[in-house]
DNA sequence: TAAAAATACTCCATAGGTATTTTAT
DNA sequence: ATAAAATACCTATGGAGTATTTTTA
């Protein structure tokens, strides 16, 4: 049985004649008639009683025409969504980003996304490196936002953009009144991270040399779950700490009490990149948000790429 | 596309592995592959994304997953639908039969053909003659069990059997006593008949050699609607009338106070067929229902054909 | 007799097969 | 290195066409 043999049959249901339905269906008059003939071979029942004045269907074609009818139909909608989805900058793009990333750049590209490929359906979540990697496995997700490479198989990424580090300290702190601020100004200093989940910690701990060890006395109680929190400590006078530099035009952090300082360390900064499956193949898509991205950064950060 | 394709993609998403998937439709890797590669092109989306790993199905693929399930799902159930309707001895066959035989000859024949063909849903009606004719060109019913030729174009008959007419007389009716009755008595006689619409009322004049003339006057107020009434009117006195053998069996009959009598005219009967179109497909059914009328005919009818 | 479906036959598009290559882990 | 999908290329089934016959109202 195929689905042509099925249009048929609804063809001749409809026109009760065999040579209409075969111009409705494009195809010569015996072509159809054999068809269906062979059809009613193949099932073994008669679905059209016919003589050459009359077509009609029988009670059991009838039956069978209904189910004709849901089939074709079903077939037809798939033709129809594949011609939703036929545009790769239409249909949902499932973005994971990091929580030290997101609320900085989201807002960034959510207006310029929308505009430009208004039929994209951009679902954006937020969550830890560790769960983003396994959610881009399962196909939880299509892309994700890291400051991390790539590590699992199957994965590429795309470079985003470098973002410096910066030196969030109390107004009052004696490093106020220094112009530049060097790795060896950071090395004297307290610092608070965030909790170890956060690739964020592992960056900040490089750029200051610090290792675990320096760490378990004296912060053990203070590793924090959020940056804002982070902050609030800061301008509480627990210590410092370096943030990304997309975090410092929020209003949040100009508004705690507590100064953000550009570093003089060449090195000290994150990649930002576009995590995807290989085998992910909306790549169009992909490059679109690149695109977005690159073109709605400020200039604290420095593209790369493209 | 193609339902054998559908079938393809099923299977691929369900074993998620074109080999497998190729074993389970019984074809090789290469054809399933190209196959699934041609169909991805023509809807013009990805529906597997795949690695030599891994293959998964696309947001897009889900959806399409979901009518390619329910077109097989209906394709399937045609050639279901099919097999149960493939026994020519299963399934509905719409009898009509006219009102003076249908009350008499269907009782014969309901049991045995339950017993001998179960699966057959017979659906009888009881419609005058004229409305058997247009309801079998309409195809609203299979066949039917008439007393006058078939003659609409595209129909055709099976006779059945010759079923003579007995007088109905009042029990204290000159004729009692006579032991032959010839066409000679019955032109003497007070003739009751049922409405016109009746087959049976115009072979009653034809046997008596009435004319619509001769009834006009006589008759005009007594033109009964059933073969019950006749008799309550044969037996209140107001005349006789001829009914078909299978009538005389019945209990209404002889317990209503009237005679019933054989008639010694050769050509006194009515020749009872079986009606179709030419064109209806299940012969093998109407051979069985036309056996089993045979079987079951008492001797006061005479079997013809076969 | 005329209209319609069925048959006879020929052709070619394409589904399907085997052998092999590419790809990604 | 290996497992799996993709590609290349050949074969053959069967869908479609034209011409003709059969059927039946």
């Amino acid at each position: 049985m195929n689905l042509r043999d099925l249009k048929y049959l609804v063809a001749v249901a409809e026109t009760r004649h065999f040579g209409r339905a075969a111009e409705r269906c494009f195809v010569s008059q015996p072509t159809l008639s054999s068809q269906i003939k062979k059809l009613e071979e193949h099932l073994g029942v008669t679905i059209f009683e016919r003589t050459n004045r009359s077509v009609v269907v029988t009670p059991v074609g009838m039956a069978i025409m209904e189910h004709a009818r849901k089939s074709i139909e079903q077939a037809e909608a798939i033709e129809q969504t594949a011609r939703l989805h036929q545009d790769p900058m239409a249909g949902p793009l499932r973005i994971g980003s990091i929580p030290t990333l997101s609320p900085y750049l989201i807002p960034l590209i959510f207006q310029p996304l929308k505009v430009r490929y208004p039929r994209l359906r951009l679902v954006f979540s937020d969550e830890v490196t560790r769960t983003l990697e396994l959610r881009l496995a399962n196909h939880e997700i299509d892309a994700a936002l890291l400051a991390t490479p790539a590590r699992d198989q199957g994965l590429d990424e795309i470079p985003l953009f470098e973002e410096p580090f910066w030196l969030v300290h109390p107004h009052n702190h004696p490093l106020y009144t220094k112009d530049e601020i060097t790795r060896s100004d950071l090395k004297k200093l307290e610092m608070l991270l965030l909790s170890d989940a956060h690739c964020l910690s592992r960056q900040v701990m490089e750029v200051c040399r610090l290792t675990d060890r320096n760490l378990v006395d004296s912060m053990e109680d203070l590793r924090a779950f959020g940056l804002e929190t982070l902050i609030q400590l800061v301008s509480a006078g627990f210590g410092c700490t370096l943030v990304p530099a997309l975090t410092i035009n929020s209003n949040w952090l100009t508004g705690s009490g507590v100064v953000a300082r550009k570093l003089e360390i060449p090195e000290a900064y994150r990649l930002i990149r576009l995590v995807h499956r290989t085998s992910f193949p909306r790549t169009q898509a992909l490059q679109a948000l690149v695109q977005v991205i690159r073109d709605s950064l400020p200039n604290t950060v420095r593209s790369v790429g493209g």
